[in-house]
DNA sequence: CGCGTTGACAGTCACGTTTCTGCAAGATCA
DNA sequence: TGATCTTGCAGAAACGTGACTGTCAACGCG
């Protein structure tokens, strides 16, 4: 009578169930799981004699019904950024493939997996899918989406601090405004005396940190802000906003820029404009690019260091499933690095072989 | 009695089930399924209602259950080539990000949502999701995690067509052979003399269509093959291989570079020898990105379309998990498309004024 | 020898849906 | 007016697993 419940239904060669296991090893279904499991308290030799006749049948517990027993999917949400409607573009795709890679890399070192899905979108989508937790990047100010998770229990981590009031469950971010102040007074200490700022007119905490951080930096030092400020999801309008920004009358001796394309554009613009770099313009950007150390000239950029960022969100996250979250602060800085290059430098090479202690004599 | 089953475990308050919404419209379980999916014959007036009252209660119906009940996940593995061990990386940044990001867009349109998962991997995290479907990026020659899924039964697309015998239900891919013998023809048009590749060592079909339809170019139109190769994987490696290529004594005066970043490498080499493009150096190489389009000069890029290739392999994809595989071709091939810029380009006004073999004049 | 303890398993329920079957009550028809 | 059909909904069986409870034998101990 055991033989009795042999999948009857069995319409899929390859898919086993626990009960054809059970079967196969003259056991019930109690002792395979707990056999598989590690659970129960069995002999070592039925242990090891269902495993293998689990092995045998290629038997793959039913992720659907183990999500549906213990409530726990294994599957983090993963939130990108949103333009338009239905497409969705992402301007800093080095920034994102990077700290995508590296939070796919940690959730998989602890046996979790993610799911693309987009920030703006039907319920639909969201309710369709188990989700133990949420990353979300630069999350709108009221991001519909976050609280309907956060109302719904799950744990959302963040990936740069959350405007207003969103009660998001833990982020980490850089310190943007130390950032952008250090590269303004890295310019000033290069010999820049009007600094601009190519910026975006999105509202994310991203752009809008930085450029408040630009702006007390001018009020602090005494200059008049120059600045250029444009959608950053169009590529076009970037190439646009920077020939602006040079074409001013008030043109800067150096241009900071928020964003990954920013330096090449710039680049491009001071070319047509007859400017040298770093001679006539000194220029640092945003950006995860490699392509950067190899421009004429190469650029100096800052990176915000995506990788540990991504890491970051998701042990945090993990750890909020898991609850263990007692050891980890909720709100996480990462430090960003500097890559100085040529295009902030006055004349570097001259002044190598002097003595070490006048790095910006020039 | 109905109001007996309101849900005694209530842990969550933000969880209600579909009891719930039952017992507060005061109708049974199948009624508010029914009406909620449009599934059975109801008046309007009971399906607005109970649309109403589950609306009121904010449920959400559990995947994990549907999942369970129905078979269908409405969830797609995209896998991600991986080198080395845990940590995994694409070359091919903007080519991944714009494929995936397409991906995503076409099954969200339709549903689904993307799971990113590495080509290598325990079984473990694959088994522990519930799949539709997957898409497979560049499949090794005898894949595991391919046959496994196969073997399950799962329906498997790939980008890019397999090699050897791997059972995939479909495949999408540009015809690779194709579009390099129409870059050789181009460079030659251009006035190249002598052409040289850059490309990879892996064995992934991409590189070994490439490189096969090189040589068998070079040996029809009589030229000895100039080419080095090198991991594709490492970034390093790829500068070095550039400078190798140009520092041979039988230099080519045209190079076509199969990765992402060869054109900048290249450029860089170049520089480096003072070879001028496109005067002395033509250039093309295989890239998504648009830094391309305001280096200096301006590279000839081939596009691979990813755009059109994740919309492609998705829909396909779907429509096998659906069976409505009738209709499409299990074998798509998409074609290519070469954006002509300066570096392919010998200037028309005085093409051979100077003599062309003298390369490292200047 | 009786009794408590422990090992080794089997039965059974519950997770939250979807869906099949079925049953009343009204509508339609011969 | 009874017989058949449609409408509107309820009951209950799965889906495949994990966990709790129960059972039965063996064993140690006073």
């Amino acid at each position: 009578m055991s033989r009795a419940e042999t999948s009857r239904r069995g319409s899929r060669p390859g898919r086993a169930g626990i009960r054809d296991v059970a079967a196969a090893a003259g056991v019930s279904i109690t002792t395979v799981s707990d056999a598989l499991n590690g659970k129960g308290r069995l002999p070592d030799a039925t242990r090891r004699h269902v495993r293998e006749v689990a092995d045998r049948l290629g038997y793959r517990p039913s992720a659907a019904a183990r999500t549906l027993r213990t409530g726990k999917s294994g599957l983090i949400g993963l939130t990108v950024t949103t333009y338009g409607d239905e497409p969705f573009t992402f301007t800093e795709f080095a920034y994102f493939a990077e700290m995508a890679r590296a939070a796919t890399s940690a959730a998989l070192a602890r046996g979790y997996a993610l799911v693309i899905l987009p920030a703006t979108s039907r319920h639909d989508v969201w309710s369709n899918v188990a989700l133990d937790g949420t990353v979300v990047i630069d999350p709108s100010d009221h991001d519909p989406v976050v609280s309907e998770l956060v109302r719904q229990g799950l744990p959302v981590v963040s990936d740069g601090r959350p405007a207003g009031t969103l009660p998001v469950t833990a982020w980490v971010d850089n310190d943007h405004e130390a950032a952008v102040l250090g590269i303004l007074d890295h310019l000033a200490d290069a010999g820049a005396r009007r600094i601009g700022l190519l910026t975006g007119t999105t509202t994310d905490t991203y752009t809008h940190l930085s450029t408040t951080a630009y702006l007390r930096w001018c009020e602090r030092v005494g200059q008049d802000p120059v600045y250029e400020a444009y959608p950053a999801h169009d590529p076009c309008a970037g190439a646009v906003a920077a020939d602006r920004l040079l074409a001013r009358p008030d043109r800067p001796d150096a241009v900071y820029g928020l964003f990954d394309p920013n330096g090449t554009d710039l680049l491009a613009a001071a070319r047509r404009y007859g400017l040298r770099v770093p001679e006539d313009l000194l220029l640092v950007c945003c950006s995860e690019s490699t392509v950067y150390a190899s421009t004429e000239p190469p650029i100096t950029t800052l990176s915000l260091k995506p990788r540990r960022i991504g890491t970051a969100v998701i042990q945090v996250l993990i750890d909020a499933i898991e609850g263990l979250h007692s050891d980890q602060p909720v709100e996480q800085v990462i430090p960003t690095e500097l890559i100085v290059r040529t295009s902030s430098q006055r004349r570097p090479p001259r002044t190598t072989v002097s003595p070490p202690r006048s790095p910006e004599s020039d």
